[in-house]
DNA sequence: CAGTGAGCGAGCTTCCGCTTGACTT
């Protein structure tokens, strides 16, 4: 009697294990196991000549049909499956218990068409009694909710396959839009919008230090004749004036200045002093999109990046499963945070009662638990051992999930108001009575103003009649500020909160609309671009209900009378897709009105000239007066975005290109001109003219730190004169010398080695002190005398030392890497293999499994080097995404 | 890499969710 229990994550099927009799045996589907075609040679030569297979995947002529195929990486996992099921006499479906593990279920019933009964089970926490209790309430497989989730896949598909095609048609080839990509980028855009219209305003104020009985205390102007003086939040972002109805005084400089020269000799006092006390209660435990904000904000961490982190944390059973949109905690998990409260900050700072979170979002499907430290005992971060980021991230996880069983925090909040002649300065101050969950945590801010709120500000013990001294009195000038743009942090949460996306995609959403070239990462700003603001553009005019943030919504509403059996799959998407309004019929008649040029041009508010998406990119175009001629065009650099381009920019683009470069001068030796110019890859010099007889002139970029208008002559013939010969190098004669390169300035070492025919060369950079015009022969071998620095962190260090190989007695080392920890063993590295640990593997045993690496080594060989190519065009990305531009031509 | 924005018209690009492999250090 055997059983085949399927579950989804491979590290489950590993802790389930334990709890199962070894009758049991445990496979993994690796999350989906089917799924539409992705391009054409996916498609099953039964409908290769189907037009709808095509376009789609799904027969939309018949009920849409879906085609299911197997993709390739997963061919391996089904094999596996299968052969595991000929063993088995029953078959247990464990997937997750929401939209998309009843469909993987389903899908894997389809596939293995198993002859043996069949068990749906689920549980929701990986203990003994809840898998024996899950064991207990096993049902079938349920049809409505696995077709709700076939509605979701479709309606994507719908969507993203016909609106993609669109955009290729009327802005760039390559384009994508997506029910939720397209809603992310426009959030974008708008905000940006808005930044573009904002119009700041400027106010001052008045800031006196007072001192009472030897304590100083800050206070600031509230309000003069009894009016409020204004403040940011009065001004109108559209005008930069004070908004409509508010009855306030402006104070401008002067004024600001003349009544500090009145007031600061008067006498102050206090009329006013008020308590007020206020709770502060812990924030739920980790959501997936709740934990890729803290990281963002608190580590700075990525939330591709911290998803990755957390993944390894999970696989090696710290944490719980990162991918989760539910703050509910096992009764296990409230008991473990409580006793680490008790014991590590006793009893008072416990709350009276255990706390349960309940989740918010609508959209929420709670397979899981939320984010929390493994185990019914939580490890302490220290306990752990990890290291770096892996540490800090389980120290964030570790302090919210044992700060949401603590005690509120319990704050007093004073004002004082102080008078003097006409004016009222107030002064607020705040005291912690008591810091409960405090103690563990505190939350991190998108407004820094927001977080110091959190830090205790005392005042002196003043009352009522008190006549305190004014030290100083200072004007403050203010000015108002846009609304600040989207961070991963700040875009994740607005698209959680309206329910778009789901825990697994939060972070790649981010990487997609990167990489389609609809945004670019400056520090942590998400910062959309010329072809992201034509995009949203197009779609808010002709597609205004699907980017809209209420249609995910409205799609989860139906959804879930589908799984409820309440509604109907195919008459949902019939509506949606062949509807008199339907998208079939819009896109149809949307792809005849829209102009293909007014498509690809981007109006911006106080920008007169027309921004078009050209096939190299975007340029600026400005219609000549005489209709005769042609218009001028002239290219933007790379990496400006709509939010850098002013008029002035504008101006000073289009009047390079009508004057032509600046001429920086004659070059001494040759009498060549010697221009300034602007390329798309920033500005650059170049030597003569580029003629028939001289195709390539010779140019140089300007190096980081050196402006255009720092640029003379001397310094244009110096870049010019690069690569410069700096000497030969003492041991092997070979040449060095220094030159600008794409990652900067460097000096290289070119030598030949022994009995070798080629040239080698030996790279360093040059430091920001450096000057690769003036750098000296005796600098460039002290650079070449230092090790080269070693990528990534400090994996130098091995775990620990193995000694070393009897054949060449070279050390055999074990490190912490990446991809878990390695031996090593001069240039072959071998993983530790599942089951061995760090600790208990022999030299012995670490030799074998060297030897055994470098003979697979050969015959893997061409695995390596297709891999090897993959991992060049990644870490060239931004490289690569430019050529391409350049090269499509 | 470096001044374009179109066209002969093959075949291609593209969605959202669920998972960890491939890679190596």
């Amino acid at each position: 009697m055997s059983t085949l229990v399927i579950v989804e994550s491979p590290t489950k099927a590993r802790t389930i294990r334990n709890y199962l009799p070894s009758s049991y045996q445990i496979e993994a589907s690796m999350g989906h196991v089917r799924d539409l075609p992705s391009s054409a040679d996916e498609i099953p030569t039964a409908y290769k000549d189907k037009r709808w297979a095509k376009d789609f995947g799904v027969n939309v002529e018949n009920d849409f049909e879906p085609i299911y195929v197997v993709p390739k990486t997963k061919k391996k996992v089904v094999q596996k499956l299968k052969d595991a099921l000929k063993e088995a006499d029953e078959l247990i479906l464990a997937t997750d218990e929401d939209r998309e593990g009843e469909s993987i279920s389903w899908h894997l019933l389809q596939l293995l068409k198993p002859k043996v009964p069949v068990k749906r089970m689920v549980f929701h926490e990986i203990t003994r009694e809840a898998i024996q209790k899950a064991l207990q309430d096993c049902r079938a497989v349920d049809e409505d909710l696995v077709h709700a989730q076939e509605t979701r896949r479709i309606l994507d598909r719908l969507v993203g396959y016909t609106l993609s095609p669109l955009l290729w048609k009327k802005i760039a080839r390559g384009l994508s839009a997506g029910r939720v990509q397209s809603v992310a980028v426009r959030l974008l855009v708008e905000r940006e919008r808005e930044r573009r219209a904002f119009q700041s305003g400027d106010y001052w104020d008045l800031k006196a230090l007072l001192e009472q009985d030897k304590s100083p205390f800050e206070a600031k102007l509230i309000t003069l004749d009894g009016k409020k003086l204004a403040t940011g939040s009065d001004f109108d972002p559209d005008t930069g004036k004070i908004a409509e109805g508010r009855d306030v005084v402006l104070l401008n400089e002067t004024q600001a200045n003349a009544l500090k020269e009145r007031l600061i000799d008067q006498t102050w006092t206090v009329s006013n002093r008020e308590e007020r006390a206020t709770k502060r209660r812990p924030y739920p435990p980790f959501t997936t999109s709740t934990l890729q904000q803290e990281a963002n904000r608190k580590l700075g961490i990525s939330a591709r990046d911290t998803m990755r982190v957390a993944q390894k944390l999970y696989e090696q059973g710290y944490i719980t499963y990162m991918r989760t949109d539910s703050v509910h905690l096992s009764t296990e998990a409230i008991a473990a945070a409580r006793s680490c409260v008790e014991q590590m900050y006793g009893q008072e700072y416990l709350s009276p009662k255990p706390k349960q979170y309940s989740t918010k979002s609508k959209s929420a499907q709670e397979a899981h638990e939320a984010i929390r430290p493994a185990g019914n005992t939580f490890r302490t971060p220290k306990e752990t051992g990890l290291a770096d980021r892996e540490f800090k991230l389980y120290d964030l996880i570790w302090k919210r999930t044992v700060a949401c069983q603590m005690a509120d925090a319990r704050l007093t909040q004073i004002t004082v108001n102080v008078d003097v002649e006409n004016a009222v300065f107030r002064s607020s101050g705040q005291r912690i009575d008591f810091p409960g969950f405090f103690r563990a945590y505190v939350e991190g801010s998108d407004d820094p103003e927001a977080a110091l709120e959190n830090r205790e500000v005392l005042l002196p013990p003043l009352k009522v009649g008190d006549t305190p001294d004014c030290k100083e009195l200072e004007a403050i000038g203010h000015e108002t500020q846009p609304p600040a743009r989207y961070t991963e942090a700040s875009l994740v949460k607005t698209l959680e909160k309206e329910g778009i996306g789901r825990p697994s995609t939060y972070a790649t959403v981010i990487g997609t609309i990167i990489d389609r070239g609809y945004a670019q990462m400056r520090s942590k700003a998400l910062v959309p671009s010329f072809t992201a603001f034509a995009v949203t553009s197009l779609l808010e005019e002709h597609f205004p209900d699907l980017v809209n943030t209420g249609f995910t919504s409205q799609m989860e509403q139906t959804l879930d009378e589908i799984a409820r059996g309440s509604a109907h799959w195919i008459p949902y998407l019939k509506e949606f897709f062949k509807g008199e309004k339907g998208l079939e019929t819009q896109v149809k008649v949307r792809e005849e009105q829209i102009d293909t040029i007014a498509a690809k041009t981007i109006r911006l508010d106080n920008v007169d000239a027309k921004i078009r998406i050209g096939r190299y990119g975007p340029f600026i175009e400005v219609d000549n007066d005489n209709e005769e001629e042609e218009s001028l065009k002239v290219a933007i650099p790379v990496n400006l975005t709509p939010a850098d381009l002013d008029p002035e920019q504008i101006q000073s683009l289009v009047k390079q290109k009508l004057e032509g470069p600046d001429k920086v001068g004659l070059h001494p030796e040759t009498g060549e001109p010697i221009y300034l110019k602007k390329g798309p890859y920033g500005d650059y010099v170049q030597l003569g003219d580029k003629t028939d007889d001289n195709p390539k002139p010779k140019q140089k970029s300007l190096p980081k730190g050196v402006k255009p208008e720092d640029v003379t002559l001397e310094i244009a013939v110096g870049l010019l004169s690069l690569p410069r010969l700096l000497g030969l190098h003492p041991g092997t004669e070979g040449k060095i010398k220094a030159d600008l390169g794409r990652f900067g300035p460097y000096v290289v070492h070119e030598f030949k080695e022994e009995g070798e025919k080629k040239l080698q060369r030996d790279y360093r950079s040059l430091k920001a002190e450096d000057d690769v015009l003036t750098v000296s022969f005796d600098r460039a071998l002290e650079l070449l005398a230092q090790p080269k620095r070693t990528r990534g962190k400090s994996s130098k260090k091995p775990l620990r030392e193995l000694g070393s190989h009897p054949e060449d007695n070279e050390p055999v080392n074990i490190y912490k890497g990446p991809y878990g920890d390695y031996i090593k063993h001069g240039k072959v590295n071998v993983g530790i293999p599942e089951g061995e640990t760090v600790e208990g593997i022999t030299l012995e045993a670490a030799v074998a499994l060297l030897a055994e690496k470098a003979a697979t080594k050969k015959t893997t060989k061409k695995a390596t080097k297709t891999a090897k190519k993959k991992t060049t065009k990644k870490k060239t990305t931004t490289k690569k995404t430019t050529t391409k531009k350049a090269s499509t031509g």
